[in-house]
DNA sequence: TGCCTATTTCTGTAATTACCGAAACAGGAG
DNA sequence: CTCCTGTTTCGGTAATTACAGAAATAGGCA
């Protein structure tokens, strides 16, 4: 990437990843994918971001985990070639359901185990008992409206949101 | 903590908050003042955590920058004590808000700058000015959507929530 | 005002995580 | 089958981050 604009990009994406718990070259091998309209190999990759050839190999494993980057094959190359998703809903929902199913999933059946197991218990403070079921239930909330939502079309999901609050206008029983 | 139950959930969450970004340390004081039902003060939560004065000392700090956690005074006792926040709608929100204060805006910001700094140049290749353009758009329709949301009553949102993908049959232009 | 206690800041160290380069492995083409 | 190119795994090193303990600061009470 030649242009500076782009690296700006390349090297924000990588700082806003290690804030959110993906490691640095991660984020930024994602980075340039979504900004290159072709596939590129993985050489190619380390070239433009000067990163070990084995670390970019890892990177693309785990974006390909997460089902943003796919393996294109190019017409006669023997190389394997990637792409990423360029379409930012599917993009993002693509990595909520990824991270809902290796972080959150096992939250929620180790809220449940210990909810379960505090079950009238009389040795233990009712307090107690009960912050961690209302964290079990709430966050059950959440993962199953995301696993709601994310079904409808993506053009419903932009309505929904361009609505933003004025959604309530058309809930029963909202005055006119 | 000398519930086996507690302890679990302190340290889950200490390992939840390293995956998102917050330190481990800053995680489990917070797990520790949610689980309580009085005021702690530092030295309390030093013993019970097995933590350094100071670190503790940080983590508060760092959690009552996110405002789920406040400093109370105690009658009689000058040390000053802390409580978490234990409605988890609010924390929810708080949380998101500060992140978005803190890396959303200014990537908004970065974005919305690189995208003017393209307009309209000839030497840059169209797809780049439009990727960047897309993702500032997207960004900046998820935050004004955030911000937009939080100001409902902390019972339309459950009720939203709950309502799920069914919300789409209220909108206009939906089959009976 | 000066002391005593609580709190924060600072600095060095420990632990973790990311990263590189080398070596092993896989899979086609000749 | 064997060579060649590309991919993955592995072990050591570097960089980052978290952490503890000491020193400095602040704030209330006599």
């Amino acid at each position: 990437m030649d242009i500076p604009e782009a690296r700006a990009f390349i090297l924000h994406w990588g700082e806003m990843g290690s804030q959110w718990g993906v490691n640095r070259s991660v984020a930024q091998v994602h980075a340039l994918l979504y900004l290159s309209d072709r596939p590129r190999h993985a050489e190619d990759i380390c070239e433009k971001l000067g990163l070990a050839r084995s670390n970019v190999s890892n990177g693309l494993k785990e974006l390909q985990s997460y089902a943003i980057v796919r393996r294109v094959h190019v017409e006669g190359d023997r190389r394997d070639h990637f792409t990423a998703e360029t379409d930012l809903w599917d993009m993002l929902l693509k990595i909520a359901a990824e991270r809902k199913r290796r972080e959150i999933d096992p939250t929620i059946q180790l809220l449940g185990e210990l909810a379960d197991s505090l079950e009238g218990r009389a040795d233990v403070p009712a307090h107690i008992r009960e912050r961690i079921g209302r964290m079990h239930d709430f966050i059950g909330t959440l993962a199953d409206w995301y696993a709601d939502i994310r079904r409808l079309p993506k053009a419903t999901l932009v309505t929904l949101m361009k609505l933003g609050s004025r959604i309530t206008r058309f809930l029963p029983g909202s005055k006119p």
